[in-house]
DNA sequence: TCAGGCGATATTATTGACAATAACGCGAGT
DNA sequence: ACTCGCGTTATTGTCAATAATATCGCCTGA
C-alpha cells in the first residue's frame, strides 16, 4: 500500500479530485437553475458552501469561464452568464454546424463495435433517465454522442463539438428532468443506432440536427416569456 | 491626472499590460522557433527570462495551453507542444470547414464600409510586410481575416475561427518570413477584396480555403523532411 | 434639492513562502 | 555487472496574508 493513501484519503479525497469536484458542483448549480442568470459569484461564499480553498475555488471560476457558463469581470467578480435569444440562435447555428459536418463523415454502415458501445452507453442512459438521476442522465447523454461523433474520425471536429455542448449545457439542461422530452430523445438515440447500421448519411445528420431542436425551443421559448428580463 | 499613472507607471507597464506582455513574449519566441518543439518549459527560467513573478507566467502556461501550443502535465511541467502531420491534417481539415462556412454565410456584394475596412487593414499589412516586422505581420494579417470573417454575422462561428487560427499559429509563423508567400499571400487578399464587390460567394469561399493551403503543405513538407524526430 | 467628492466596505488580484510530487543518481546487495 | 531501493534535487502545486480595486452610501456646499 502506498503511504498516502492511509494518510490523505482516510477522511478526504485527493486534491486533483477535490478540485474536480467542486468544479462539477459548481457547474451543477448552475446548469440545473440553483444559480439563476446573473447571480453573483462571490468567492468566500463558494469557500464556505463547497469547504474548498480560495485556490480553488478560484481555479473553477477559470474554468467554467472558459467553459462559457459564468462571466468574470476584472476586480468585479463572476456571475452566472445569461443568453439572450440572438446568442442562443447563433451557438446553436454552429453547433448544428458542427453536428451535421461530423455527422456526414461517419462511415457507414458503422463497424459492430461502435453499435455494441452505443448500445451498452444508452442502456446506461435509460438507466439514469428510469432513476431520475439528473446528473447521470446529462452525463451519460454527453458519453452517447462523444462515442457517436467520435467516429466521424478527426478528435479536433469532436472536441470542439463537445465545447459546444458544453456552451449549451444550461439550455439542455431543463429537458433532461423533462418526461417527454426524455422519451422523445431516447426514441431518437435507438433510431440513431438503427441508421448506423444503414448507409444513409444524410438521414442520420438530419437526425442529430432534429435532436437537438426541442431543447433550443423550449428554452427560447422560456426567456421569451419572461422577455429576458435580467 | 489619476493617480496611479503618475505612481504605478512611472517606470513599468500596469500589471493587466504585463500580463498579457509576459504571454505576448512566450508565444513569440515559441511560434517564432526560438523555443523548439519539445523544449522544457520551467516556471523559474521564464520568471527570470521576462521578470515577470512566477503567477504571471503560469497563467501564460494556461492560456498557451489552452491555445494548444504549450503541453502541460501535472507534476512534470510545459513543454513546446509537436503536431505529428496526422494531427495537422485533421486541424486544417476542420479549420477549412469552418471557413468555407463562414466565407459562404458572407452577404455579397458586401456594404462599402467592410470593402473600406478590409483596404485600410490590407495597408497596414503590407507595411508590416515590407518592414519586415514579423510579430506585426502576423497581427496585421490575422486582424484582417477576423474582420473579414466578422461579416458572416455570427461571432460563435468567427470565435471558432481565431481559435484555429491560434492552434495553426506554429505552422503559419515561418510563412510570415518568406518573401514568396508574403507575395501570394498580398494577392489573395487583394483579390478577396475584389470577390467581395461581386456575387460569387462560392468562390470567395474556394480562395479562402486556398489560401491557407501553401503553409499546411510548408509545414508538412518541413516535418516529414526530419521525419517527425523529437 | 441635487451634484460631486470622499471615505468605508466588499471583493478580487498578487505575492512569496511552503508543501507535495516526480525524476534522477548513487550505492548496496546479489 | 546488474538491479532494486532510497535519498536528493528539481519542479510544480497550494495556501494564507497582503495589496489593489471598484462600489456604494454619506456628507457637504451651492
Amino acid at each position: 500500500m502506498k503511504p498516502q493513501e492511509s494518510l490523505t484519503e482516510t477522511s478526504t479525497l485527493t486534491r486533483e479530485e477535490e478540485q474536480a469536484e467542486v468544479i462539477r458542483r459548481l457547474e451543477e448549480d448552475i446548469i440545473f437553475g440553483r444559480f439563476a442568470p446573473g447571480l453573483r459569484l462571490v468567492e468566500d461564499t463558494l469557500m464556505q458552501r463547497y469547504g474548498a480553498s480560495r485556490h480553488f475555488v478560484r481555479q473553477a471560476l477559470f474554468q467554467l469561464e472558459r467553459q462559457g457558463i459564468v462571466l468574470r469581470e476584472k476586480n468585479i467578480g463572476a456571475t452566472v452568464r445569461f443568453y439572450s435569444a440572438e446568442e442562443v440562435r447563433q451557438i446553436y447555428e454552429v453547433r448544428e454546424m458542427l453536428t451535421r459536418q461530423a455527422a456526414l463523415m461517419i462511415a457507414l454502415p458503422a463497424p459492430a463495435s461502435l453499435i455494441a458501445q452505443l448500445n451498452e452507453l444508452q442502456r446506461q442512459y435509460c438507466a439514469k433517465a428510469d432513476a431520475q438521476d439528473l446528473r447521470g442522465i446529462h452525463e451519460a447523454n454527453d458519453a452517447f454522442h462523444v462515442a457517436l461523433f467520435s467516429a466521424c474520425g478527426n478528435p479536433y471536429l469532436v472536441r470542439s463539438l463537445q465545447d459546444y455542448m458544453n456552451l449549451t449545457l444550461p439550455m439542455r439542461a431543463k429537458n433532461l428532468a423533462d418526461k417527454d422530452g426524455l422519451a422523445l430523445s431516447r426514441r431518437q438515440h435507438e433510431l440513431m443506432i438503427e441508421l448506423l447500421r444503414g448507409r444513409d448519411s444524410w438521414a442520420l445528420a438530419q437526425l442529430c440536427v432534429d435532436h437537438m431542436q426541442f431543447s433550443k425551443a423550449d428554452y427560447l421559448g422560456r426567456i421569451a416569456g419572461d422577455g429576458g428580463k435580467r
